[in-house]
DNA sequence: CTATCAAAGACTTCACATGCCTATAATAGC
DNA sequence: GCTATTATAGGCATGTGAAGTCTTTGATAG
């Protein structure tokens, strides 16, 4: 029961965005040596991101990966499910129906975590850290 | 990121037992029908449980599994960390402090996760639920 | 046209969960 | 003491998914 490390690196790498200029897309290149892994697994990742809408990939010379508009409203959770999906923790084989006092205990204790992640946005979190790219 | 079956095989005997008479074990081949398991798993699953020192055994003829007196005070997020560990959700490799601003909020959300959990008493399930053995 | 860059897919490697089988030790009942 | 029953321990097999590499294709700025 471990976040994937395709999550961490997913993380990390908003962050960093969060922090370069806006119009100067940044290269799976550099950032993959900024996060110490390999530029081809890390792409994968950010191909994820894309396709979520979070940010957005140029083709070509000068191309890159930059922050869309709007980025400021994305939550962790946002990142956590693009990445690791959006099933339950806890999937009983037999679901014996919504009353079932197991499930109700464990999926609520994950809804108050992802309530908490639903509430921190990259915006606040680009304010408490200072990040030089 | 998802809890492993051995975690639920280990909620679902937990409120088995507690619907057991407390003098007369039970033999992990009942628990493992119960459950649709194989008995040869469970028995692994039960034998960390009994060195959590949630249930006792007792080897031999009549011998089985009970809960140990002091089970009401058991929670749920006992019974998930003797199965799953104790290890934080999110470890990333370079721990730069604990300033740093993502693992406040990640390792924030899940204790937030954890207390709804800790809070659960399995005495409180045995409660809501009617369990026929 | 060419150098640069993302996208996509196949592939390998590794760790771990799940599950089975066997041998050993302990205990109740005879 | 003997036997049946039961837990404990260990190793083995299998499957699944994460982590990472390689190669090909396609797009684009200069
Ligand atoms: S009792 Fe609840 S947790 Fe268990 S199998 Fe039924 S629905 Fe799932
Ligand atoms: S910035 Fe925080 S989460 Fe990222 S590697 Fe450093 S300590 Fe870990």
């Amino acid at each position: 029961m471990k976040y994937s490390k395709a999550t961490d690196y997913a993380l990390h790498t908003m962050l960093f965005l969060t922090a370069a200029t806006p119009n100067q897309p940044i290269g799976v290149q550099k950032l993959a040596e900024r996060l110490g892994v390999s530029a081809t697994y890390l792409s994968k990742i950010l191909t994820k991101l894309v396709k979520a809408g979070m940010i957005e990939s140029a083709s070509g010379a000068r191309g890159g990966y930059r922050l869309k508009r709007n980025w400021e409203n994305i939550s962790f959770l946002d990142i956590i499910h693009t990445i690791e999906g959006k099933a339950s923790l806890f999937d009983c084989s037999l679901d014996h129906g919504s009353e079932c006092a197991i499930q109700q205990v464990v999926l609520l204790a994950e809804e108050k975590m992802e309530d908490h992640l639903r509430n921190q946005t990259l915006a606040e979190l680009a304010k408490k850290v200072e990040v030089d790219v």
